[in-house]
DNA sequence: TCCTTGAGATTGTTGAACAATCTAATATAC
DNA sequence: GTATATTAGATTGTTCAACAATCTCAAGGA
């Protein structure tokens, strides 16, 4: 029973080893809500949850702080949670981030041996296959692994943990979009030449050419919230 | 008794106007930790906190994930809450998010009108108020609002969040340097001449001398680390 | 119409309890 | 004597039940 092998060496930090039940729960209404199975503006009444989930009170508790951290909920005192829902200037606000985090990582590479592209060749591969399947929700999911790699490329563990924030609120965005209107071609077309100008080494095209496709990307988001 | 004003309008977001148990507790832990009362490394029992403190496990509980999440303390399964000892890397880590952050706060300048800058102006008064009082706490407090001033000009309320995080750390590390060798006079003059650079409208210089305040800041801190 | 005044619901916080896990000292085997 | 097992104690993870504080909203009175 205790003999079995450890794969932490060999599966260095994949999946936390153990996932504590708070953070399961986590997870679980992180998901609901960025399906929209929980739609915004929504409340999230303490009892029923940890009734419907078969958890304690305390650790949905535990589990909306987590949320709150990551801006999928609203805390308000003696208030409770209400799932956020996307404002214009919160878009707005998040593409700042974004543009921060991701064109910053263009510049990074500049100074990097060809190689540590590799990351982002992977996650550029996942989408392809990803767009190839047709199914929203994986694609979404390449989508943002794709940037999530740019970020990486900063090299900065904390950049990471920042940029996972808006990512949460990102694919609650990007839920929103992908649903009618779907120009699944554009998107991978789009990637694959921001990933050629990458490799080729043309940072100043790939900046320019990611700095469109985020004004492009927020234009849709801004469309997608209007009705 | 119910007729109070409400000075909401007035006192739009300065402090919280009610501050539940556990943020409080959670901001009594963070100002021991970066004090030094708390040294890094020491491990922070639960029971013997709350009792300590005053409050329930519970209350504690939920202090702790805060500080993990501001990165104040290291958290793992079944093995409790640790103050965190900043590393070489934590700390060249650090500095890359500061550099970050802050450098392209300078770039966001160059569109801004120039009263957008009082908010910096203000923290450099500031931070000259607290260099001429020479105490320590609060001249760490100012130097950090300047940055912090800075990364403001973004305009946006996500990286703030995500810049205040960094800036719990980095008051960690702050405390170990300021501690013993403290150029006071050199350290304002720094800082008043970023200010200078910036309302003259001299963005190239005023980054190139926040890049090189930076390197020294850096360097200080892993001095700091070394003995 | 506006303000008060409730009752009901929801959250904030506590205390105690038990299971699971870690830590370290002890005992055992080689 | 060193190394492995075993055991006991301490600490954390999680749950439950209760009470206080606060919010919400509808009914009633000025």
């Amino acid at each position: 029973m205790a003999h079995m092998p450890t794969n932490a060496a060999s599966h260095p930090v994949i999946m936390p080893p153990v996932t504590s039940l708070a953070e399961r729960v986590t997870a679980a209404l992180a998901a609901r809500i960025v399906t929209g199975d929980l739609a915004p503006g929504s409340r999230l009444p303490e009892v029923e949850l940890a009734g419907s989930l078969g958890v304690s009170r305390n650790t949905v508790r535990e589990a909306m702080k987590a949320l709150a951290e990551r801006g999928l909920v609203l805390l308000g005192h003696n208030r409770g949670a209400v799932v956020v829902s996307l404002s214009v200037d919160g878009v707005r606000d998040l593409y700042r981030v974004r543009r921060l985090f991701e064109l910053s990582a263009i510049d990074t590479a500049r100074t990097m041996p060809p190689e540590s592209l590799h990351e982002v060749g992977a996650a550029m591969a996942a989408l392809a296959q990803a767009v190839d399947r047709a199914d929203p929700v994986p694609i979404i999911e390449a989508d943002l692994g794709f940037h999530r790699a740019l970020v990486r490329l900063h090299g900065s563990e904390r950049i990471d943990r920042a940029f996972a924030v808006s990512l949460d609120e990102l694919r609650l965005g990007l839920g929103l979009v992908d649903r009618h209107n779907t120009p699944l071609a554009g998107l991978l077309d789009e990637h694959r030449h921001l990933y050629s100008l990458l490799i080729r080494g043309d940072f100043a095209g790939c900046r320019a050419a990611l700095a469109r496709h985020l004004d492009e990307s927020e234009g849709r988001l801004h469309d997608a919230l209007r009705p």
